[in-house]
DNA sequence: TGTACATCAGTGAACGCGCGTTCACTGATGTAC
DNA sequence: TGTACATCAGTGAACGCGCGTTCACTGATGTAC
């Protein structure tokens, strides 16, 4: 063994991670294998000992963060509504919105991800479905809408918002959409007021 | 005058439609000036007649859209909230979500405008306006939002429900998406049961 | 311990293709006479 | 009415650039002896 077991694998990760950055800034085909390899401190060529193509990498980032949000929705159950809302708040947030290298891909790489193959679009789907849960696990279904309908539409409503947020001129509007949102969507659940509490999501 | 007057104008709006319908299906990059020309039945060459910039061609199809949606929404306040809630029920539906060619640019061309220039931006961000502005002249300001935020979240949901549904890969969950979204935002807002009636946004 | 060797991560030049854009040309049409 | 002409919408070959991908090579490292 040439050189130490881990030492191929961490690169690889390097390169996904910056990957990541650059696809969530600027989309897939907007950033080039160059870039990708540049930030990562390598040239052009060693990039096909680690991936097949660079829609393989794509896949790759998006499994990735499919895979943290999925383990930090694994015990959602136990969150409570209070952090529920949080999380709810926390990503109609102009915070979130300036979080241009890790917010959420769900609101940022719609139109690649609806135009790529079926394994981006598995990747995308499972992230929708682990943002969904946690709001799932923490409403009542009071109202005529189940849990489950109340989880998807929360999520529906974070994305819209955030998408149009982050896409349209003029910065005062999207602070307006945001702020709507979140009082739509907590007043619409049923949230009570969530102060000084942490989230892991 | 060697052509009729009117001659180049039909040319160009031919291609601004011909345009509209690739940009929808593909989005920007994805879609080549041959392809659009072909479209409309013309050769490449012939396209710098009309436009300076493929760019300026895109814009050209926001601002059409966004001139249609602004005409449709002129006299919302007439229209009543069981129309409103007819257009928002509309919106969020599969019949929406499968008209490729025409359905709205706010939920397929997100990623591509929020990455483009000012001017396409600005065009956006008139058809969300035109949008928002139906439904906030056809709600109660009875709870603690006012009509304007309730507008503003309402197309949130509406464009959220739609980008996550064109997105994901199973076809069940995209129902379940726009069902659970057209549920949430109509009870949310308190709107009565639409049956019968005709809208024309 | 030191040296020769094998491995393979990483390099960088080159290839090939697609596509936006340019440009010299064509030919259909309205106008002048 | 008919003919020559001017205009300009449309043509299609060519240009140039960017970028994904390939490939022969380099050189750093662990191993065998």
């Amino acid at each position: 063994m040439p050189y130490p077991t881990e030492h191929k694998q961490q690169t690889r990760e390097r390169i996904v991670v910056c990957a990541r950055q650059l696809f969530n800034r600027r989309g897939f085909s907007e950033v080039s294998i160059d870039e990708i390899m540049d930030m990562a401190g390598l040239t052009r060529g060693g990039f096909y000992n680690h991936f097949e193509t660079k829609s393989d990498l794509y896949v790759e980032t998006l499994v990735d963060f499919a895979m943290q949000r999925e383990s930090c929705a694994k015990n959602s159950e136990h969150y409570g509504p209070e952090v529920a809302r949080q999380i709810f708040e926390k990503y109609v947030s102009r915070q979130h919105l300036e979080n241009l290298d890790d917010h959420c891909p769900l609101m940022s790489l719609s139109s690649d991800v609806a135009r790529a193959g079926p394994k981006v679009r598995a990747a995308y789907q499972r992230v929708l479905e682990a943002l969904a849960s946690v709001f799932e696990s923490n409403v009542n279904a009071i109202n005529t809408l189940s849990a489950r309908q109340q989880g998807l539409a929360i999520a529906a409503t974070c994305v819209g918002a955030m998408v149009l947020s982050r896409t349209v001129d003029d910065p005062e509007l999207a602070d307006e959409i945001c702020e709507a949102a979140r009082a739509f969507g907590a007043d619409a659940i049923g949230w009570p007021e969530a102060n000084n509490l942490r989230s892991n999501l």
